[in-house]
DNA sequence: GTTTCATATGAATACTTATTCACATGTTAA
DNA sequence: TTAACATGTGAATAAGTATTCATATGAAAC
């Protein structure tokens, strides 16, 4: 999505050097960067926000979960997938029926701070 | 993104309608779903994160930003608009120069358990 | 083994988005 | 008022993504 050609930069001239470099200094690594992307790309879709919400109460089997969404079996598959890759679900076979669950309780604590900052009016 | 023509569902037979029927008067209501999911959508992009990450060290000017992150004016003004809608960042004028800030600590907290989460190996 | 069924997955497609480019806006200084 | 400059913004484009469709996988029942 990005077009790394050049280095464009800004042109200004009034640029504060001094909080630049000491916050430079301070920025996290480009990998926790990437991966704390990642966690928040995952929770940026509304289907998989539901399907969070939903394993927050209860466990659930792919089929549960497409007909509780009204949404393709497939389609909550291919989100599924995505939810395993940033390990917020975790999931147990029984038989052919796979049951998900949340993977640890971090989710829950996102959920809490995000709708209490959009319920800030 | 969504193609919304027909509602195709799943015709597995092993629903539990019980805890479906439960889970769906437990789910939060449509309008909160949709403004935590751009929430998180302002949150999954490493050009925000690292806006974000650098306003909580010290407030800045967009030129500061452009020259911190080594990208264009342009680029950073576009995705402080995106920051500003989520109500994420506020600013103060001086003159020509404009400066942000957080707007409040919720994005703290969530980088924290973010952060936390992705750091569980 | 064959069928059935729950789930997973690759390819295609419609839609979304991050950046660039060109230019508009608004403020300061001359 | 004109020039200079910091920032904002619309359109275009390249890249990313959510769903569908068709099919694969794998386990249970027959």
């Amino acid at each position: 999505m990005k077009k790394q050609n050049e280095l464009p930069q800004c042109d200004c001239t009034i640029i504060h050097n001094d909080i630049i470099n000491r916050v430079r200094s301070e920025m996290p690594r480009a990998e926790h960067l990437y991966d704390l992307s990642e966690l928040f790309k995952s929770l940026s879709d509304q289907t998989r926000l539901k399907i969070l919400f939903a394993l927050s109460k209860n466990e659930m089997c792919v089929c549960d979960i497409a007909n509780l969404l009204e949404m393709s079996q497939s389609a909550i598959s291919h989100q599924l997938r995505v939810l395993r890759n940033v390990r917020l679900v975790k999931y147990h076979k029984v038989g052919k029926v796979v049951y998900y669950t949340l993977d640890d309780n971090h989710v829950n604590e996102l959920f809490k701070q995000g709708l209490d900052h959009v319920a800030h009016q």
